[in-house]
DNA sequence: CACAATTCAGTTGTGCACAACTCAGTTGAG
DNA sequence: CTCAACTGAGTTGTGCACAACTGAATTGTG
């Protein structure tokens, strides 16, 4: 095509920024997470852990890291985090005596009210509009799917 | 405002969502970054490093550390490793003894070469058109710069 | 029923992110 | 000129991501 040359240009230098402007992000995000998420003594992905049983108490291992996309290799050790810090507890299924429940416990119940106000500071520190939170979230998710399916 | 409680179950969603999907772009970039890298031996962080050094040869680490927003703590093992690859060289500033300039070796100057078609295909694997793709880059840089200026 | 294949949680090892710190070298105020 | 403040690189310790592995429990097939 003739307009490869000029594409194939636009997307090296293209690459190059998103490459860079997502990692910025990610980082970004993480930052302000951390210190929003400090005083309930929660790091970001374990707060991802405890949206999750908010929403579903008592999944097992394996569903918590369907939803987030993370393995054991990441959750055990994280769930034996939240485990020590009280806000979980963690039994074989009688079903299943491979599977590991994770229940909240009162503390980490009672944690939810304490988070309450931080969806919509995060929101309000990305500073950006409803519409293109959404626009984001769209694009972000669409890269997802295509990169999980991508193979090269 | 009147829309003020409609529009903070919208944020409490879509944050929730945003927070998903942000983490999982990012690793599944990541994961494929991994899959593209692996055959130059390089991690993704590696990979940014590299990048700037074949745009700017001879920096000192601050410097890289400022373009690509890592500190010491990060790059000083991080170059250690691109050291043991031979792919850089490390030596103290003639001007400042406390500066440590890092320079391309031979092998890490070939490897530009190798690297050439890595942009593209990335880009490919999001399947995202080029608009979508600055519009992603112009949200994540916009969001990464507020969220860096918030104060909580 | 028996046993091979699968599933699930956990462990190990490597690498990155970041806070807090050390230490050598540099700079600036008095 | 001197010494306190600052700067730059590096180290240490904690936590996450992920690949590769182990071992126990379960399932499916002959």
């Amino acid at each position: 095509m003739t307009t490869d040359t000029r594409a194939a240009g636009d997307l090296l230098r293209l690459d190059r920024q998103i490459c860079f402007s997502l990692h910025a992000a990610s980082r970004a995000f993480n930052g302000v997470y951390r210190t929003v998420l400090a005083d309930l003594g929660l790091t970001y992905p374990q707060y991802l852990v405890m949206l999750t049983l908010w929403e579903d108490d008592g999944l097992p291992v394996k569903e918590i890291g369907d939803r987030l996309r993370l393995d054991s290799g990441t959750l055990s050790p994280l769930l034996k985090r939240l485990e020590t810090a009280g806000y979980i507890t963690r039994r074989r299924s009688e079903h299943d005596e491979r599977s590991v429940v994770i229940t909240l416990t009162m503390a980490g119940d009672d944690l939810r009210a304490e988070a309450a106000g931080i969806p919509l500071r995060m929101a309000k520190a990305t500073g950006l509009t409803l519409d293109e939170l959404q626009t984001l979230r769209t694009l972000l998710t669409t890269v997802t799917e295509n990169l999980d399916e991508a193979d090269l």
